[in-house]
This record gives structure tokens, sequence and C-alpha cells, in this order.
DNA sequence: TTGTAAGCGTTATCAA
DNA sequence: TTGATAACGCTTACAA
């Protein structure tokens, strides 16, 4: 595929579904196209009694629906918004996107949504694409380096909202949590728990700030508390076999201390989960704690304490970003950062055995 | 929301982001319009060198993509395919959209998704808005009746493809699993672990052709093999108590036998296990197979068995069946059924545990 | 209140 | 191998 992989795909011969137009609706209802026009645009109001029940009728009769293709190169609004998902099968990006999606309804817009994969080459191919579309608005949750294409989207004045993860170098609002805080509501709730020993695993920092952001602080506090214990690692969770390494080596040097292990996102609490039960650990006697909620946290084991993510108001506020970037008059406005908090949910994998039991794994959980 | 929800929102006064067109490329390549278009076609070929390279450069100038809805209007192709999700946190449905989305890309389409929530109203407001960018054609995994929009796209010669569910009193091709063969598999690999007592549950039946299919065939299977009780049910999740009030009755009746619950979905398999884990109940000890595959499935208990869906195969084939029909010049041939195999992932919920340890529940597994 | 006509960015049909 | 020009279905001045 070329720079500009524009080709349509080899012209294929067929008949086009029959579609009815505004010409037709208006002939049908003995009218102009003009009125037919305003009674499916805001102006319905203005087309008399009798006029309205024509179109009405006559529409209904073709099933006629205006051409937004149509619309959209007439009035160069196309009514779309496009999402660039990371990982389409993350639970998390999934539930930020179903936020984006309502709000995108409840605004008037439509939602296209291109899965990348993880793969800057179908990033690159999917911002093309978006571009051809003429999306009004970007919502964007990807891996690596801004793009040229995603650079040019930008120069041109189509406003962008980076979800969870800034770009270096690049400007843009970004909606996503408090990492800092996140990270202090983690560390605090382990050690009220009695874990004074903590292994921060992330996925690969890279290109990902928010990644960077809770490993840095991560370190930061370590640093700050010297009566804290612990170690951080970023690690690719394809490569099994260095999880169980850096879970094994972190454990044989915690005798003496109450161990945790603090996963920086779902797929690190996910992954953990399977190496903690290859290691027949048992929960609680080493403390875990997830980034992220996810629907089975409280099946495994005593449950699994997570910090939840607002997933509909990022999805919500990064539309809302948008639209308010689109209906300012200068679009220069300083970008903005939208931070949440995350919310704690407890349950039995930050009890300690021989601590009381404080946190029953079930009513103490509010989902 | 009228009959006809095409009212655009209310106006944004705005400045539209500045984007070339095809006659500024032209121009800045000193060109036609036509010999960009050609550029940007699959005519490529049959442009000189020189003018190719006049026009490459141009158009990267001036960062210029081609307006898809330019095209779509022209052509009348949108190079758009639609899809329907009833759920779109349902890990199954992104699973199959996975499937979708990549077949669509290869074949040179975009898709548009659009996610109902099971909300017959928001699957009509959805038809009508895929039908206004004149999608060509349509992915359906939705609930409840045919909806008039939906019989009127098809009337227009959209193609179809329904996922999981056939609709009642509509012809369209259906592209799902083989679920009387699946039942099949479920009930032979139960009694052969030694279970003789089989609780199926299932959610509504209501419109989904699928669930119907799976707790017709179960009851077949009662009724044929004397050797085997069992019950079904089909409730709604949400309703928790009534969940467990069905399980409470058929484990209180279960006395003297291998009782084993057979999940419809992964959405009940999810409910049981909270269920069964509420009630304290051990897994093996009392079956649990489910359909689908979940992430977490082997982190739970001993884990939990499956019927995995071919979900990427299933999401392929239907876009495949869908551009089929649309090279097709005649439109009429007779809906088609795809059905594919689940696949038996065996774990330790069904593991009995007097029996000996004929799986174990990690090196059996193939993911 | 209604209609006429121009034009949005592209491709298709011709002609050169 | 190139280019001029007429659509595609719609909206939007501007007229009536």
């Amino acid at each position: 595929m070329g720079t500009f992989p524009f080709h349509r795909h080899a012209a294929m011969p067929r008949t086009t579904p029959h579609r009815a137009t505004i010409l037709q609706v208006a002939r049908e209802a003995g009218v102009s196209k003009t009125s037919v026009s305003r009674y499916f645009s805001d102006e319905r109001a203005r087309l008399s009694r009798d006029m309205q029940s024509r179109i009405a009728s006559a529409a209904r009769r073709l099933s006629y629906h205006p051409n937004q293709m149509a619309r959209g190169l007439k009035g160069g609004r196309s009514q779309l918004i496009g999402m660039l998902v990371a990982d389409i099968r993350n639970p998390f990006s999934v539930a930020v996107m179903h936020g984006v999606e309502q709000a995108c309804r409840e605004r008037g817009f439509s939602l296209l949504v291109c899965n990348t994969d993880n793969d800057p080459a179908q990033e690159r191919e999917h911002l093309a694409l978006l571009a051809s579309y003429r999306v009004e608005g970007l919502v964007i949750n990807a891996a690596g380096q801004p793009s040229r294409e995603l650079r040019a989207l930008a120069a041109q004045g189509t406003p962008l909202v980076l979800l969870d993860r800034m770009l270096s170098d690049f400007e843009a609002d970004v909606v996503g949590l408090d990492n800092t805080q996140t990270i202090d509501m983690a560390l605090d709730h382990l050690r009220q728990q009695g874990y004074d020993n903590v292994l921060y695993l992330s996925e690969p920092v890279a290109q990902a700030s928010s990644r960077q952001a809770r490993l840095k602080h991560f370190e930061q506090r370590l640093a700050d508390d010297p009566t804290l214990r612990g170690e951080a690692h970023s690690l690719a969770l394809a490569e099994d076999n260095r999880l169980q390494d850096v879970i094994a080596g972190f454990l044989s040097q915690a005798s003496g201390s109450a161990p945790a292990i603090l996963c920086g996102n779902g797929n690190v609490t996910l992954a953990v989960a399977h190496a903690l039960q290859a290691r027949g650990a048992r929960l609680g006697e080493i403390g875990l704690l997830g980034i992220d909620e996810l629907e089975w946290c409280n099946l495994v084991g005593p449950g699994i304490t997570t910090l939840a993510q607002p997933t509909d108001a990022i999805g919500r506020a990064a539309v809302h970003n948008l639209l308010q970037r689109l209906e300012e008059p200068q679009r220069q406005a300083p970008p903005k950062r939208t931070h949440y908090q995350a919310r704690l949910i407890l349950r039995g994998s930050t009890c300690r055995p021989n601590t009381p039991d404080q946190y029953d794994s079930v009513s103490q959980e509010r989902p």
C-alpha cells in the first residue's frame, strides 16, 4: 500500500439498491425539492400543515432517507466523529467507547470506530480513512508516536481528544485518570491493609504517557517513604515467562515482609492473576490490587480489589471536549486536561489473612 | 424523536477545518481534475510517469485526501458496511466485530458500528442512520422483531447478514453456531464425565432463534434419553434472585445424582459463576459448562469448561456473505445458513472429584 | 409560505 | 494520455 491508500476496491459491477431521492419525494408529494429539504431540516416548522403531511406520507411511501453523503458534501458537515481504538478487545476501551457513542448520539453525531490492534501502520491507514470521511472530530486511544497523518489532521483544524495518554510533542486535549492520585490511593490502601512491600507491574511504558506517569509516581512514593519497600517493572505481557520470573524474584526477596502486587491496568491484572494461580499463591496472603475494574474480579479466589476508572464519564468527557472545540470560533484555546478519580472497590485480595476481616468481599462492594 | 429522525443538530456556526479539494491539487500540479481523480482511482496506471509524480507531490504538499462523501455521492458506492450490535459490552459481540472489521478492511470497506444496547428504539434509529449513510451492506446482531426500517432496507436491496439469530418472518443470510451440534457436544461431554442431571440456563428465548434452537434441542435430548435427568429455564439475568432460586430448586432435587449446569451463553456463565460462588458451591462437584469462551474462565476455581465459538470466523463469514451478495447480479439467491462448530475447552469445572483426574485444568487447554 | 437555481467534491462520458 | 463538462442528492441564497 502506497502513501495514498485511496484506490477504490476493484470495480464491482452491481445493481445499486434502489433508494428514493429528494426529487422523487418532491414529485410524489407535488412540491419542490426545497420544501422536502426543509421538512427534514430544522426548518420544518416553517412549512404549512398541509405541506408537512403530504411530504410525510410521500416520504413514507417511498421509504425515503436523506442521503448523508450529499448533505455532508453540501454543508461540509459529516455529522461523524471518528474514534481510534488501540485494542478493541480490551474491556476498558470498549467501556469508554460506549460512553463516547452515547454522547455522540445524544448530540446528533454518529461514531466511526477504527481498531488499530496496536499497529502503527493500521493506525495511519485508519486515520487517512477517517479523514476521507471528513469526520468532524477525533477521539484517539492509540499507540505510538503521532503519525504524519495525525499531524496533518490536527494542522487542518480537526479537533482531537486523546484518551488516557498524551503524545509527546503533540498538543491536544487529554481525558483520562488522575494517575498520580490513583497511585496514591493504591499505595495508601495497601499500606493501610498492612502491606509494606509492593511490586508494581506495568505494560511497556514506551509512548504511553499515563503508564509513564503511574510508574514515575510509584517510584517517587517509594523514594519518599523509607518504610515502604518495593520495585517496579514494565514488561510485555506476551512474554509469559518473564512475568513469572519477575514475580518469583520479587517474592523470593519478600520474606519478612507483607508483599503485594499492584497492576497498572486490566491486562496486567489478568496476566498476574494467571501467574499467581500457576504458582498456587493465595490471594490476600500476597496482596493484589488492579487498576481497572473487570467483570470477573470478584470471582477469582476471595475477589480482586480494583481501582475502577469511570469509563463512561471519560468517554462522554472526550466527546464533550470535542464538541466544545467544534463550537469555538477560535480553536487556539490551550490544550485541556480532564482528569478523573478512580474508585476503590474492596475485595478479598487486599485482606491479609491474619488481619481482622475488616472487608467482607461481598458486602463492601458497590457495583 | 419522530418517524423521520433526520433533523440535523441545531446549527453550530463554526470554521470548517481546511481541507484540500481535488481542484486545488489539480491547480497545484498544473493538471486537470480528471487526472487527479484518475490518480486516486484504479486508473492510475494510465497516467504518464511525469504526471503521476507531479500529482503525488502536489497532493502530499496539500495533504489531500479524496472526499469519500463526494465519491459516494457520485458513484453510489459508500464503501461502508454497517454493523448493528445488540450489546457492545458483550465480549462475544466484540470478538465477532473484530473479525467483521478485519474482513471489511481487507476488502476495502470501512465499518460503521452501532450499538443498540438491546433497545428496539435505538435499533430503529440506528438503522435509519445507517441507511442515510448509504451503507452497502449490513451485519446485524440485534434484538427483537425485524423493524419497519429493517424491512425497508431489505426491500431496497441492501444485502443483510444476521449474526447468531434469525428473525421470524424475515429472509436473510445467517451466520452462527451449529446450535444442535453444540448442545450435543455439551451433553455428550457432561455424560462422559459422569454428570447425569443437567440444568440448562438460557437468557430469555423471545425472538432469538439461536437461544430457541439450543433450548429446544436440549429438551429434545432430555426427552430422547431416559437415563438423563434435567430441566431447562430461560430467565432474565437482571433478576438476580430468580437465578439463585432456580439453581437452589434444581440442586435440592438433585440428591443421588451428579448435577451439572449448562450455560447458554457467556452472560449466563458469568451470572451462574456468581450465583454458585454465593452459595459456596464447589465447581466440579456441581458441573459447570459454558457456551462462549471468556478470558477469565480458567481463573475461577478449578477453571470453567467452555464451548468456544469461532468468533473471528463468524465475523469474517458474515462479511464474506455480504460481499458475495453485493457482487451477485441476481440478488434473489435463497438465504444462506452458515454454521460453525464450537470447540470444547476442558477445565476443572466438569471434572467430578471422585473421578480419576483425567483432565488437568491447565495442560489440556489449547488457547 | 413556497420555489428556482447554483454549487458542494467527485467521477463518468465524451472528445481531443 | 489528457481534459472539459455534466451529473450525483442535497442545502441555501435569493426570488416570488
